[in-house]
DNA sequence: GACAATTCTTATGTATGACATAATAAAAAG
DNA sequence: CTTTTTATTATGTCATACATAAGAATTGTC
């Protein structure tokens, strides 16, 4: 009986649509298409691969989802340079999200922002600093109303994020602000002890005129101390 | 004539499937479905939409894209946590991206891994720093081929992820690496100068041990250094 | 009456054919 | 030669049919 195991080839339990769409995916990087680049219609597909126009407007609409191809109405589709964080805008739901991954995913943040000095410091201009500056000083006094905090919190952070001039970064934290407020709401990490973080919003733009990369690295992540205690807990 | 353009809504351009789309995204958030909720037949949906199966196929083909929902075959659908990274590990084509997508992930995984020193620290096991002890000890002197070097390279760095204990930024490293070796491989930012980087992993290693996160994170910074020079230009 | 074997029933997967529509190309009109 | 009109074409949508496998219902056996 047990012979059979090594005759027998595990079956193939893919789907006929899974089956186009590597097909086609291996094709993209076979032939090393770029974006702008046409690929064949449906029905040339439909008689190329011997299945039926039904699965491979399928195998389409997933690349399509993903954003590999585009299709112009009636022109037929083309390929494109995927917008991977525009893909799971639309199933970031932090709702559905397990808690596991909302902790990681709270975590790089902190990891990005404190990793992120030396971009900062490489680009930013004087026209940045001073906007920075102007965030800061329309800060209310930390005894004002938490969500206004929030609101302040977003804008100077986000302005940072700015300043790498890393665009995918910048969607990346875009991306993320649906996550960052629903971990705040949820009982999934302790509310802050809103202790005064050591080093502050103007304490940072300070560091930024004139202190260096390091120093200003070092000053985001004793920023970040709440937000760091929360996570190890204590 | 002109006034016309006050009275004339603009004209929904959306395809059906778009709008069914729509309706299921916010159906889950408005019913605030969780993982393992199933969710209505195709025929159900068909009847309260009043589209074709087509449309509504086509629809659920993307939620599955993205990871939302999962269907079991011949018994139904229900909501899934989305494995974000999953979700575009598909679509990570380096071929395709443009050019300044790679060149901003390739940033992003220099900040992330700058970022990461209070993890590590945090989580950072003896059988960690005794694993990362072996990897260094069996790395080749620098004289030796490339190739060589970039798997250990991997294989270091790898190992400093998973010691986050963040699994979300463990995919997510595993997801650039195509990215990284392609970036290598390209023109699309200069050989490496290959000048000793300031911090070797062994130095790296030792930080580990008797360092802090604050030495660890800048020895990672300049051990990072040659990335940056060639990131930055000189 | 309990358990096993068999047969529905059901929901998704796949195939086929049809028609609408809009972008383009081709043809006709001036 | 330019403009207008008419095919042509490829995708979007609809309808229908059947295959298949999971689960439910039924039957059969002891």
């Amino acid at each position: 009986m047990e012979d059979f195991k090594n005759e027998l080839a595990t079956i193939d339990t893919r789907s006929l649509v899974d089956k186009v769409e590597m097909t086609l995916i291996n094709l993209l990087i076979r032939k090393e298409l770029k974006p702008g680049d046409k690929i064949p219609k449906e029905i040339e597909l439909v008689e190329a691969l011997g299945v039926s126009r039904t699965v491979v407007r399928e195998s389409l609409t997933r690349l399509k989802t993903i954003g590999l191809i585009e299709s112009v109405k009636h022109r037929g589709a083309i390929i494109k340079s995927p917008d991977l964080l525009e893909t799971f805008k639309k199933a970031m739901i932090p709702g559905v999200m397990d808690q596991t991954t909302l902790r990681d995913i709270f975590e790089m943040r902190l990891v990005l922002e404190i990793g992120m000095a030396d971009l900062i410091f490489q680009r930013k201009t004087d026209e940045d600093v001073k906007e920075l500056s102007e965030i800061v000083a329309n800060e209310p006094e930390s005894s004002e109303g938490i969500l206004f905090e929030v609101d302040h919190e977003v804008k100077f952070h986000g302005k940072l994020y700015k300043m790498t001039g890393n665009q995918t970064m910048m969607n990346f934290q875009n991306l993320l602000l649906p996550v960052f407020s629903y971990v705040y709401d949820s009982k999934l990490i302790e509310r802050p002890i809103k202790k005064r973080s050591y080093v502050s919003h103007r304490e940072l733009v300070d560091l930024l005129k004139r202190g260096t990369a390091e120093s200003f690295r070092e000053g985001m992540r004793k920023h970040l101390e709440n937000h760091f205690q929360r996570m190890f807990g204590e």
